[in-house]
RNA sequence: UCCCUGGUAGCUCAAUGGUAGAGCAACCGGCUGUUAACCGGUAGGUUGCAGGUUCGAGACCUGCCCAGGGAGCCA
């Protein structure tokens, strides 16, 4: 058994050892010198501390090869903990010993500037700093809440396979893998196989990442996503939005409460513009939003879909996220329920962040009725063997039911107020880009 | 696939068609409270690649490669 002469502990929590003498673990982040007095900046993970090293107080090797460590060496340190007002976060440690647990080699990302190319060619090496942590624990934090709400309301988590027979909507490309010489795709959507589980659970929804081939070269893309996908029995287009309010209001909420110093010390960002992210939102109809183009002086055409300038226009036109239902049926996948009263638009809701964000849910009510089903998959000239298991949602006890799709970097970028959703995700998959 | 912008030291960037430079990082030295510490010094270059124009090209022209932003498509 190993006996510790002293508390290991974590810099989150360092300012409840005031007065102790403690060991924290972590990495070398940066130091100072002043000759006889060195300042490293040590971060274990949860956070960042200055350790004191004075000369007079530690051995003269040890006081050498710490004032000699390169930037991102791994190390342990002991002393003992004091408030100090000059010290970033209010505590340092003076420091009484420390082990080197390796030397790290030349470090490529310095404390300057440094360009999107570079940074995301050591995305590995990146994650390590503090605006990424803040990021990425903020995107932990949103997955947390998402599957808190729909865990609280009774849903049960039903994990969508990734690789598929065939397209889920069959519009987008998909990446094509072999499957024991067959062909299979990464999925696109766990939707299809939450109707199914929606006539089995009621309410379900599922976790994980989509794929999307598209060579799509925006601040707003990524070929690899991940997307959370709760579908409902018994809900129709109106109960569908009801939900997805109060679903991205709790998120938001939940962020605020849990995490805005990430969100205002580190990010800077402008949290008024957040905390107002309460049901009801505003809805408009894609008639309505068609006029408000119009009248911007967007020449648009109905039927068309809204593009990324489109969605800003409209976003900025409100204060919260918005709702734009009742697409045309066009525009829209094959299983969404074209409304009894305009069969030419169908019960799809998609939900547009302010800020220029864009579309961060697509949702809508499901076709229920297994003939007009099966002649949207005839429509549509899918594989109708492929769409048989889809099929018989509706041939045994078919109910009203409606889902809908969350990104999550997209919600995340919004959040964080980033510039591209790259940052919002660990290791995006870009166009041309698979390293790291 | 198309449009726009860019590619110079490890990194971030300068350089009227006329001797390729600075800051940071590295290395050597100095400094007892630093805050992307600071000060002095050393070293560091096939200017994305291939052609062309010119007495002379990092700069101008042509092609290609790569990256960034946007369009289309989408969450």
């Amino acid at each position: 058994m190993v006996i510790r002469a002293v508390e290991v502990v974590y810099i989150s929590g360092i300012g409840a050892h005031v007065g102790e003498e403690v060991e924290i673990r972590g990495w070398l982040y940066n130091k100072r010198s002043s000759g006889s007095i060195h300042f490293l900046i040590i971060r274990d993970g949860t956070g960042f501390l200055q350790a004191v090293v004075a000369r007079e107080e530690v051995p003269v090797e040890l006081f050498e090869t710490l004032g000699a460590l390169p930037q991102e060496s791994s190390l342990t340190a002991t002393g003992v903990v004091r408030e100090e007002r000059r010290a970033p976060g209010g505590f340092e440690l003076a420091l009484k010993d420390a082990r080197i647990i390796q030397v790290a080699s030349e470090y490529p990302i310095s404390l300057k500037e440094h360009g999107v190319d570079f940074l995301m060619d050591h995305r590995h090496l990146w994650i390590r700093t503090p605006r990424q942590h803040a990021i990425l624990r903020i995107r932990s934090e949103v997955v947390k809440a998402c599957r808190d709400f729909l865990d609280e309301r009774g849903f049960v988590l039903l994990d969508a396979p990734i690789l598929t027979p065939a397209a889920c909507e069959g519009t987008t490309t998909l990446f094509e893998t072999d499957y024991f010489d067959r062909k299979a795709y990464l999925t696109q959507s766990g939707q299809l196989y939450m109707e199914a589980g929606a006539m089995a659970f009621g309410r379900v929804y599922c976790f994980g990442p989509t794929f999307r081939a598209e060579k799509s070269k925006t601040r707003r893309h990524l070929m690899e996503f991940w997307m959370i996908e709760p579908e409902m029995a018994f809900y129709d287009l109106d109960d569908n939005m009801k939900l997805q309010e109060e679903f991205v209001s709790y998120i938001v909420q939940r962020v605020l409460s849990k995490r805005s110093k990430e969100l205002v010390d580190v990010l800077k960002r402008d949290v008024s513009k957040l905390r107002n992210v309460e049901p009801p939102f505003p809805r408009i109809s894609y008639d309505e939003a068609v006029r408000i183009l119009r009248e911007s002086g967007v020449d648009f055409q109905w039927g068309n879909d809204f593009g990324g300038g489109d969605e800003t226009i409209l976003a900025e036109r409100f204060d919260k996220p918005v709702f734009v239902h009742r697409y045309p049926a066009a525009c829209k996948a094959f299983y969404m329920k074209p409304d009894p009263d305009r069969p030419e638009v169908v019960l799809s809701a998609d939900l547009l962040a302010p800020e220029g964000y864009g579309e961060i849910i697509g949702g809508g009510q499901r076709i229920d009725d297994l003939e007009l089903l099966e002649a949207r998959i005839k429509e549509h000239k899918l594989p109708e063997e492929a769409y048989r298991w889809y099929a018989d949602i509706r041939r045994y006890g078919s109910v009203p039911h409606s889902g809908f799709g969350l990104g999550i970097e997209r919600t995340v970028a919004w959040i964080c107020g980033l510039d591209h959703v790259r940052e919002a995700i660990p290791f995006p998959r870009l166009l041309n880009r698979i390293y790291p």
